[in-house]
RNA sequence: GCGCCCUUCGUCUAUCGGUUAGGACGCUAGGUUUUCAUCCUGGAAAGAGGGGUUCGACUCCCCUAGGGCGUACCA
């Protein structure tokens, strides 16, 4: 094992964004790659948001798309002590101070610089001051430097620096003494050894803020990778106009977790033409280097597509268990051994018909549902009495079939000749009556597969 | 406002100074076919704009435009 450690480190909003889905995909797979640890931090140091309810939905979400972590997730709020302790060693060793300032001076302040056209980064009368200083409450700032410039080696962004006059004191711990998030993921990374941050680009400046108190401290900075950020369909920012934001609700439609996986890694990561891949081989060539630099954008249609693609190359057993995994997370009711065995022997002709799990479950219907078949809307335009009469010659010949694949197509191919019909116009009929739909796989691989007593009954069905 | 980042077919992308700019999704014209799919074959479709550097730029530099992110006692 390799001593490389990446982290994916959400907030607990409730479910599973799936931009910080694909944030975890890419740390997840570089430390797959890399042979190395892959570990998980809840940032619940807000607690007015904070449920353990949040904290679950996290968690499944992560399960769902098989992203498993090494370790116990750590507790950002658990560590506070921790936090509050490297605060007060900033304060020490001189690379901090403690900031009188009360909000209103600092709203003053900041009001002032825009009319003024200053930048309007706060600047404490008390970076200088004594440490005699009054007893009321107090925040701990970073001193940061006002000359030179910070710069950021970045395995995406490449080389980018920051005029140290744009970069602010910071604030470390807040007046009623709890760490701020700054202060907080550095400890953090810090004390898990986390050695690649791979996290979203709107943390960019954060990283050049963030090296200040990893320098202020002596730490080793990690190897930065900020990834660019998924947009939706339209270019904007993602958000709930664009639906589909929680990895659940793409759960919920059916999209089967590789075929994420595929999909979310595709989006802004390339491994030369390849569009199609297996999780294993995504973890094979995965590369910091080969991220792109440019926000992408959500696409349902090639989604989709990616997931009919995996849903043929997926074992057959395999599929059935993520069609039982499926029915379990929709409550629906669960398959019979009979269904089972049906979705095993039927597989092949209903998996290449389907780009989703419930596709899958609806083209099923010929076995899933129960008899009697009532024709649909547009099935019902072949039910008449000339078809009726077409499929009363027919069953009675099929009653003496002995039902494997080639007598069957020889039977009814025969059966057509005679009746001066065209395959389809046969076939079609044949259809309704046996699933009650105009669409449904080969109806000679129905046939067989539903047995002759079921064909036959079904066929008395729909004469009636 | 200031700072930083981004810009190749509609979309995801390949290209790491020399290509008829390739692939995939989608779209489209056909073929296979008992329906729907699958599958196969073909087609339309791109370097934001302007300056440089160079024998030669999609590729390097600058400017403009457009977009994104940041600029909190949120994370």
């Amino acid at each position: 094992m390799s001593n490389v450690v990446t982290r994916f480190a959400p907030s607990p909003t409730g479910f599973l964004h799936i931009g910080s889905a694909r944030t975890a995909l890419f740390n997840w797979l570089f430390a797959r790659n890399q042979g190395g640890k892959f570990l998980l931090r809840i940032e619940d140091t807000d607690r007015k948001r904070y449920s353990p309810e949040a904290v679950e939905a996290i968690y499944d979400g992560m399960r769902w798309l098989g992203l498993d972590w090494d370790e116990e997730p750590i507790s950002q709020f658990s560590r506070v002590d921790r936090h509050a302790k490297v605060a007060h060693e900033l304060l020490t060793n001189g690379a901090a101070y403690k900031c009188y300032s009360t909000k209103e001076e600092i709203d003053a302040f900041r009001t002032a610089a825009r009319a003024a056209k200053r930048p309007p980064l706060f600047r404490s009368p008390w970076r200088d001051a004594d440490s005699t200083a009054p007893d009321v409450p107090y925040v701990v700032r970073l001193k940061a430097p006002r000359e030179g410039e910070t710069t950021i080696i970045d395995q995406v962004q490449g080389s980018v620096t920051w005029k140290n006059e744009t970069l602010d004191d910071m604030i470390l711990l807040r007046s009623d003494g709890t760490p701020t998030y700054m202060l907080a993921v550095v400890v953090d990374d810090h004390d898990m050894g986390v050695t690649h941050v791979i996290r979203g680009d709107d943390h960019l400046t954060n990283a050049a803020r963030q090296s200040l108190i990893y320098k202020g401290m002596g730490w080793d900075l990690p190897i930065y990778a900020h990834i660019p950020l998924i947009h939706g369909p339209d270019g904007a920012k993602l958000s709930k106009r664009h639906g589909a934001l929680g990895v659940d609700a793409y759960r919920d439609m059916g999209y089967l977790p590789a075929a994420m996986r595929n999909y979310l890694a595709r989006l802004g990561w390339s491994h030369g033409d390849d569009d199609f891949f297996t999780t294993q081989q995504a973890v094979e060539w995965f590369s910091l280097d080969k991220i792109g630099k440019s926000p992408a954008r959500f696409d349902f249609k090639k989604l989709e597509n990616l997931s009919g693609q995996h849903i043929r190359a997926t074992d057959n057993v395999e599929l059935l268990q993520e069609i039982e995994k499926f029915v379990a997370s929709q409550h629906l009711p669960e398959l019979t051994q009979r269904h089972r065995e049906m979705f095993i022997s039927g597989m092949d002709s209903i998996k290449e018909r389907a780009k989703t799990l419930p596709e899958l479950m609806d083209i099923a219907y010929y076995f899933l549902g129960e008899r009697p078949f009532k024709p649909d809307a547009k099935a019902g335009h072949f039910m008449n009495t000339v078809s009726r009469g077409m499929l009363n010659r027919l069953t009675s010949r099929l009653r003496t079939v002995t039902w494997s694949l080639e007598e069957l197509e020889a039977v009814i191919r025969d059966f057509a000749e005679v009746e001066d019909l065209k395959l389809g116009k046969v076939a079609q009929p044949l259809r309704v009556a046996l699933t009650g739909r105009t669409v449904s796989p080969s109806v000679f691989d129905m046939m067989v597969q539903l047995g002759k007593d079921e064909c036959i009954a079904r066929l008395e069905d729909a004469s009636r």
